[in-house]
DNA sequence: TCAAGATTGATGCAGCTGCATTTAGTGCGC
DNA sequence: GCGCACTAAATGCAGCTGCATCAATCTTGA
């Protein structure tokens, strides 16, 4: 073991850190600037609006985002907070509960869309053909050892992160 | 205003965001295993080592490392609280102050070079060519707005990440 | 020379994250 | 039916991050 990796690779990485470092940075940032919450609030609310009548089992809202189980389970303690998203209670299962979408957390999703949208076109978008961000993502593909995933909708709406 | 992104790019977007997340997680994890401090300890270390005399400013080193300035400061002071770096008054700035990487920070370093380039390869290197590698470069350049950074040495040492 | 402003670095506070553990409920095998 | 292993979700604690602010020092310009 402990083969080195290429110098092509070593940059490859390099670059792959600090770009979506800067990127994700400047899209928080331009939402946060037009009083939104922070981006995870937007995934799960996609991943709720999407789901079947708006609502899901917190176990499944980690599959899809990927976040650890105690880091959803607060989320949604926020999201319930602020009116976004109430819990209901799962009949078939007592443990376990469904957290559903509220109208209101709906109509922030929609708003938070528009602006996400428009920052995701400033920041990278705009800077690449569509051709080129194709071949991005087949790059970036490789590299997610099996990009699982999914998706998708060429809907109108958006897109999760993370 | 509020121009769309294409498909293309939020694709490329989503990408990056879960792909990266995916890479660092699984590379933090590998030296979290083998019994090492964070990559933002390396990187730290690497900036410092790479000082002509292995001292180096804060502000300086807040610029290498793009963290916030109290981010540097409380890393510093972590770094120092475990030998491997050692603050030292700046005479020509008395608000100032010099961080000097120490010998244990020099080993530190090579010890977690070790590790983490092969974490590198095994992440990142082993599912790319090397022209893959570049060509992924060269699209992640052209959206880190001007991704400035110096580099670099092909010398016997590390990636900074973020 | 001296006040106004900029720069360097530290710090109190609130919020978030990871880890480990807890509480509650399910379901399997005997 | 009962015990035991497993899954769902919540939570206490420690550490880290961002934000705002502070104290000390330096620089500039009238």
């Amino acid at each position: 073991m402990k083969r080195k990796p290429s110098t092509e690779a070593t940059a490859a990485w390099i670059r792959l850190m600090r770009v979506q470092s800067r990127v994700l940075d400047a899209v928080e940032q331009d939402l946060k600037k037009a009083g939104f919450p922070p981006l995870a609030w937007y995934d799960a609310l996609l991943a709720l609006s999407r789901a079947p009548s708006g609502e899901m089992r917190p176990v499944e809202l980690e599959k899809h985002m990927l976040i650890p189980q105690y880091s959803t389970s607060r989320l949604i303690d926020r999201l319930v907070d602020e009116g976004l998203a109430a819990r209901r209670e799962c009949k078939i299962d007592k443990r376990g509960q469904f957290v559903e979408i509220t109208e209101a957390g709906r109509e922030l999703h929609r708003k938070m869309w528009s602006a996400y949208s428009a920052a995701i076109e400033k920041h990278v978008g705009s800077k690449l053909s569509d051709a080129d961000a194709a071949r991005l993502c087949g790059l970036l593909d490789r590299l997610g050892c099996s990009c699982d995933e999914l998706q998708s909708p060429a809907e109108r709406d958006g897109a999760p992160a993370r």
